[in-house]
DNA sequence: GTTTATGCAAAACCTTTGCATTTTG
DNA sequence: CAAAATGCAAAGGTTTTGCATAAAC
């Protein structure tokens, strides 16, 4: 499920916006980069990443692409699948529930809801293999994080 | 948000079930570690289960604690939170989208839905913080792995 | 008693950091 | 040119593995 060229185009003036309107520098390595992820229709680690880049740039290294999917998305142009930077954590609650998460503490609330169990099921999804739960995810700032000053 | 005793009572059953079912002993330490994840309100990491089960057992090791969890992960007694085991992933989509999730291989699949982007905010979520986006992910087995054989 | 699980220590793995060198604006 | 980013190598942190001992069935 690559995107469509015009997409990865749309995709990557959207990166090198963010990095001029920040003020990094748009460096070939982070082109790359960004030219990687942008292209990709899965979900890469950063490994997939490197030895993508590295086709086109054999000396760059591992630690700058994690520097620059940091900084991506510290900027907010990607977004993480998974863990909170690194650990995994279990949930013991085996019964239907769902998440809100904030995305800048990592912290996880648990809430209930009949309706988010039972959502229907796309058509294209079904046809992706079989469905066992829905889970729903709000992500934004909690209260706490709300009150700390923005960083922008 | 600690669950009420009679919870905690109903996951140790099912805990115990789930072993005695699957012929796995049970073992001092299993049990602990399972009642220590079982009145966990939060979701912790392997590290802070470790350090509450070392309370009660002092000899417990931290590789028996993540023996443990990935057993009840592979029993269906837990779930983990963040896709696949440990690694972090990228997402290079920002468009509004969700994901199909195959809980055996770890394939993660896009789709869009435009019902699933404005979903209702319950109220006792909104009183956890700020919402910014909403996320659905369906669990299930992929095509591929629904095909293999199951191994129980 | 046999089989399975544990604890230890060491390895493997993933991610980050410090610093000299190179590149960008 | 000044400021920031890179690559390298080494460190830091998390998770896994091999093996002798101990515990469960």
């Amino acid at each position: 499920m690559k995107p469509a060229p015009e997409e990865l185009q749309r995709r990557m003036n959207h990166f090198k916006e963010g990095f001029k309107h920040s003020g990094v520098k748009l460096t070939h390595q982070r082109l790359e980069i960004c030219h990687e992820v942008g292209k990709s229709g899965d979900h890469p680690d950063a490994e997939a990443i490197y030895r993508s880049v590295r086709k086109r740039i054999p000396t760059v290294s591992l630690d700058t692409v994690y520097r620059t999917m940091w900084l991506l998305l510290d900027l907010g142009l990607i977004t993480t699948l998974g863990p909170h930077r690194g650990r995994v954590r279990f949930d013991a609650n085996i019964s239907s529930h769902h998440h809100f998460v904030c995305t800048k503490c990592g912290l996880i609330h648990d809430f209930y809801s009949e309706e988010f169990d039972h959502l229907k099921i796309p058509g294209d999804v079904k046809a992706l293999g079989s469905v066992e739960k829905a889970h729903v995810e709000f992500r934004g700032l909690c209260l706490r994080c709300s009150k700390k000053k923005r960083k922008t």
